[in-house]
DNA sequence: CTCCTTATATATCAACTTGATATATCGTTT
DNA sequence: AAACGATATATCAAGTTGATATATAAGGAG
């Protein structure tokens, strides 16, 4: 059984357009990755040295002034692995949403704690498609560049499924209004 | 700090409705909870054991001619539990989708990788979306069962986003074919 | 009637993820 | 110079996942 962490192809897909030290790494998932993915410290710097320690990333740059800075970059083993793993058409992908398991579970409760969760859900998801829109309008006006049109194709998903979101909660609020209150 | 495992508040919602085994319980989470939340035997069984222990479920049959089976009741605590978590607004709702993944590291290997990995993702939501829809038929026909309407509304959510997901798959694939394809 | 397969049922574990915390430095502001 | 937030690496407890182990029951095939 090969190595299965995630967090790898995570690491070695950022290394593929540039050199990044850990830290680095995880602002770029807290950028615009975390819409559909995670990741932490506690796992991108243990991955990091196994990666090293396989040979699909190598140091290249690194700082001893004081503060320890390592930069990582990736090496012809690890853009193959990285290629693998892309051609491998097998992909999990799960939703993990705590509002609709309490929504699933609200009728032991009254209607108005369940109309209140959708709200926050929908405060939520209105922020974040607000973010996405502007992500979306800087990037749509170069899609000739290739990198540009993959990261359009995530931040467009996002878009178009929040949209979703928001129609349903109005849709879901009206149907547990449309019940007696309470 | 209070416990935090989530699938604590699965196994109460559960049980507000009906006692049930451990078992059970798995069934019913890859009935049709599993669209937005998960649990395993791995997190059922040793949670079943604590909450016993909480005092929020009791056993309430346990049979023991040869196979050993033990079915759990909800008890006042435990359903104060479960309210006291639906009433509390923070939820986290967090998608893990690797074929968006995929696209977005998409730029390292052809185009017809990604179309096919799109390709995959959109046959796998269109055979769900075929089986969220046959509940929600079911489910529609008697909104006033306040816990169809529960359900009603998960089921819609599911709808809602999968339809969003297949316009969206039409849109991207005809985005990467509009560029020069290899 | 026995063998085989599938479903029932509980239990456990390694591997992975998560979010918090620890430690220390650097840069900017007060 | 003190305070604060950002940079940077590292570690850990707690939770989740998917697989595996163990054993019984039920049903059908030969």
């Amino acid at each position: 059984m090969p190595r299965e962490k995630k967090i790898d192809m995570v690491i070695l897909g950022l290394l593929s357009h540039e050199p990044l030290t850990g830290y680095d790494m995880k602002k770029r998932i807290d950028g615009a990755i975390r819409f559909f993915w995670n990741g932490s410290f506690g796992n991108i710097y243990p991955s990091l040295k196994e990666l090293e320690n396989n040979g699909s990333i190598t140091r290249c740059e690194v700082t001893s002034d004081g503060r320890e800075k390592i930069s990582y970059k990736i090496t012809a083993s690890g853009k193959e692995e990285l290629r693998k793993w892309l051609r491998d058409e097998q992909a999990s992908n799960e939703l993990k949403y705590e509002t609709l398991l309490k929504l699933f579970f609200g009728g032991v409760e009254e209607k108005n704690v369940t109309y209140h969760n959708i709200e926050v859900f929908e405060n939520k998801i209105r922020g974040d498609l607000e973010m996405l829109r502007t992500y979306g309008k800087v990037l749509e006006k170069d899609l000739e560049n290739e990198d540009h049109l993959h990261y359009y194709l995530t931040v467009s998903f996002g878009i178009d499924s929040y949209e979703a979101y928001l129609k349903w909660c109005a849709k879901a609020k009206k149907l547990l209004n449309g019940r007696a209150q309470r």
